[in-house]
DNA sequence: TCATAGTAAAAAATCGATTTTTCTAGCATA
DNA sequence: TATGCTAGAAAAATCGATTTTTTACTATGA
């Protein structure tokens, strides 16, 4: 009935679902819904062009995930951004990441040096790419997690994971967050050099003082 | 077309999808399915008398939460137990629980005190009801929720969650994790003595003994 | 014997339509 | 004016069927 595919649909062995959970999650970090807002799935599904099926497969994800609030029987809603909640979150984010970076600092080997300083150079790079504010953040999103790779904990990296994309909402929403990236970007450079002469005591500052920048500027993002 | 239903079913006021979820979960946390095991969709639909849309639903919400495997078109897969994967889950458990239970005993209240003293009274008479082995466990989970809920950290707490579900699914295949209950009664009640008197350092020192005792006993689920 | 291409069966993923529930006005009633 | 009821519309959830992909099997040739 169907004509046979050319191979090349070999390329992008992925499910629909997981394209627009993908999409979505970058949409939702990104800030391009209003927070609080109540999301309409029937112009989604225009939107992210897929049927119902893939669409509500990814919004239960992103639900449980914590990126979407589910309602009973009333669909899938853009969580607040509220002040109580940032501060918990970034709170966490310091302890976990700081943690995580004494033992990465303590286990790395050299093998993941040279990946940390290719990951650090890509970021540096990533101002000359087209789209270069969403590529910074891909890049910036990397760089952190090559960091803290080799800490040992599975599970420790998933909840930094988790803890730093819901951070991100915050943090792309506020208005400033374009001005502090010179900081930032000396900060990482500190953070490359501490870890390649496994500086923990001077590591476990500056991870601190980096997560609070930023957080410093997303709790303008909050209104209570 | 259709009779309008009697106004009981506002009872239940849930959603196929989540009631599969539930149900799901807390089969796959008693060990109801083979680690490692594939799920065979359209068998799983007969056994729990739902249709696709709600289980894939379903599915993809207990993969987000890390109860499934999600592989990339080749369905879901029950997640094998990995010693090294239980040895990350039981120390992370430790130290999220006793930063949360210090935290608690800090900042709880006497309505939480009183609220502690009802779920410990609920478990101690769990063994009086019937299927009393599922319905221990019910309180069990519920009296550690209680116990750690006024910590401050939503996001802490739903970690602490995760990972507990996490444990349970060891603990819970372990051949002899009934013989431990008893002991385990025993600390449930110092908990909450220690928590009534706010004996923070010896409470740290009990939970983590607490959760150790259980790790001892689910390390013999585990093969490599 | 082994590797490999072809093919049928099975399973996963998706679509389109239907059912159920919630939301929204408008109307009647106190 | 406020309150409650109800039809109609809108949205969410679910079903049944179709399409796509993987898997298992068989035959063929080196």
């Amino acid at each position: 009935m169907s004509v046979r595919q050319a191979p090349a649909t070999a390329l992008d062995a992925t499910t629909a679902a997981s394209q627009v959970y993908a999409a979505l999650k970058r949409d939702l970090i990104r800030g391009r819904f209003v927070a609080g807002e109540k999301l309409a799935i029937n112009h989604l599904k225009e939107t992210y062009a897929v049927g119902l099926s893939p669409l509500r497969e990814a919004l239960n994800r992103l639900a449980a995930y914590g990126l979407l609030a589910q309602e009973n029987q009333r669909g899938f809603r853009v969580p607040a951004l509220k002040r109580r909640e940032l501060d918990d979150i970034a709170g966490l984010r310091q302890q976990f990441e700081v943690q995580a970076l004494e033992a990465a600092l303590r286990q790395g080997d050299a093998q993941w040096e040279a990946e940390l300083l290719a990951a650090f150079h890509r970021l540096k790079r990533a101002d000359e790419q087209p789209d270069a504010l969403e590529h910074w953040e891909q890049m910036h999103l990397q760089f952190h997690r090559r960091l803290l790779e080799p800490c040992g904990s599975a599970w420790l990296l998933r909840f930094i994971e988790q803890l730093h994309d819901q951070f991100d909402r915050y943090r792309r929403m506020a208005p400033a967050h374009q001005d502090i990236r010179a900081q930032l970007d000396v900060q990482h450079a500190e953070l490359v050099e501490l870890a390649l002469a496994r500086g923990i005591a001077e590591a476990r500052e500056l991870i601190h003082a980096h997560i609070q920048l930023s957080y410093d500027v997303a709790k303008s993002a909050c209104s209570e």
